[in-house]
DNA sequence: TTGCTCCTCACGTCACGTGAGGTGGC
DNA sequence: TTGCTCCTCACGTCACGTGAGGTGGC
């Protein structure tokens, strides 16, 4: 009894453009194929192998796979395996759907009780750096611009003297978050090949930090503003701040017509 | 200050292709590109654009989204529709994963514990069908053969006199779950055109169902295994039985060799 | 001159769906 | 003869990633 697909889609109650592909792929060959009409032909005993497919399909696995799973008839254990590897995944994609539904709602909070963000927020992995750079305590802050100032003159020294240009835009790396007196800070340049270290300069790497940022453009002293738009996020989005925070200036404002641009990151983790 | 592709890529931290990819469909154009060289030149005014795009695409937005929001500016709530449809789209995909999960560990379980299964359950939705048909109330159970077998020829004969052949396998509507007596049975055929009723033939449209199938080949005596197959599949996955079920002889044990094939649907629908 | 950066095709992804254009079978 | 069913391309999907092969800029 050869059934042409159109009958053979009717009682199995799948597509038959999807019969076609799953003969052309070989998942599921037609058991006859007419050399002149080209015609596919079908049986009944075919049923169970098109519904182990669809069985193994509503589980989520690939067609890649449930063809590894019929034809290579894999061992018990081989199955199970395939299984908790679906399991894993899929308990990782409920993870991440619902973190990013808990975004969507606290952005749309946001939006119905008619806040304009300023900043958007952006959560990334920065890659670890390699960077010239001066580590200090700073003992008051309003001395804070002229330790910084005499870091980076420092570092800029140190990195002509071995004829060494800047990779990217320089960096300030907070070692400890916003506090009255003795900050711990970094004054960085980014650079791409190694040099010795000096007495006063640093060469070492940054490490690679999962960081929450925004960026700031125009007057450098609404910059706290872009802060405070960052701690609110993390604070509505359910994150944690780790201890340091990095300003990364962009663009000067003599590059821009008096417009700066900085971008700030901190160091963040999902809690949970 | 006009920026290669390759620094604006290395400060915003996407890349190289997928601003190329963006200036493509014109989400982020470069702001000037070189007529001799293509060379695509970005400034730093493009990163705060930049950031509402990732920040957004964070939500799960597409990229088509993403641009009507940023360059039709679109109302207040506009957005907020945006992000609700966004919202139920999530909430469904969430109940989706999780039931799939569900599944996956159902299957897993027996899997570890060495339980063979010899049927496959698949979810699916049978479309209404039109059908001509009998509908009867069986005294005792030993006499379902006997009523069946009248109800087909009459069936038949009242569809050879309208001159129409049946359009798919014939079936049996339980109209309640198995019990000891007076069964509520319907005798039917799928039929692809309307012709009037009789007086024990009538002509009408099954609704649309959802159901959790099994095909059952082999003999016929063996055939409650299926049943049960199923009945304990919907227990494990938290499903739910309503008042029906369907037999459906794809295949009679004369066409095959003796033997016989035949699907079993019952009607479920989710717990919960 | 040598790398390095940038460029443009073209193709692949996953599981089909959607036509276009044409032929066999009752 | 007329529909109906079946066929084979070819293209689209979504957001890029991956080469291949080639050129500009220091």
């Amino acid at each position: 009894m050869l059934l042409k697909i159109g009958y053979f889609a009717l009682i199995s109650q799948v597509p038959v453009k999807t019969l076609r592909y799953y003969d052309e792929i070989g998942l599921l060959p037609a058991v006859q194929v007419d050399a002149f009409t080209g015609y596919r032909y079908y049986n009944t005993e075919q049923l169970p192998r098109l519904n182990r497919i669809l069985a193994l399909k509503d589980l989520g696995l690939s067609l890649e796979q449930i063809a590894l799973l019929l034809d290579k008839n894999l061992s018990n254990e081989q199955l199970v395996a395939m299984l908790q590897l679906r399991q894993a995944q899929l308990q990782g994609d409920v993870a991440e759907l619902q973190a990013q539904l808990g975004r969507v709602e606290v952005r749309l909070k946001q939006a119905s009780e008619g806040h304009m963000t300023n900043y958007e927020i952006v959560l990334k992995t920065v890659k670890p750096m390699l960077v010239a750079s001066q580590r200090m305590i700073v003992p008051t802050n309003d001395q804070v611009p002229t330790y910084l100032g005499n870091a980076y003159d420092a570092i800029c020294k140190h990195m002509a003297a071995h004829n060494l240009k800047t990779a990217g835009p320089c960096l300030t790396v907070w070692h400890s978050l916003p506090q009255m007196e003795n900050e711990d800070v970094e004054a960085a340049f980014p650079i791409d090949r190694e040099i010795p270290s000096s007495e006063s300069v640093q060469i070492h790497r940054l490490p690679e930090v999962y960081v929450a940022s925004a960026v700031h453009q125009g007057n450098f002293d609404e910059f706290t503003q872009a802060h405070a738009a960052i701690l609110k996020w993390v604070e509505a989005n359910d994150y944690q701040l780790l201890e340091q925070y990095r300003e990364i200036y962009i663009a000067g404002p003599n590059e821009n017509a008096g417009v700066s641009t900085t971008e700030v990151q901190f160091v963040v983790k999902r809690n949970g």
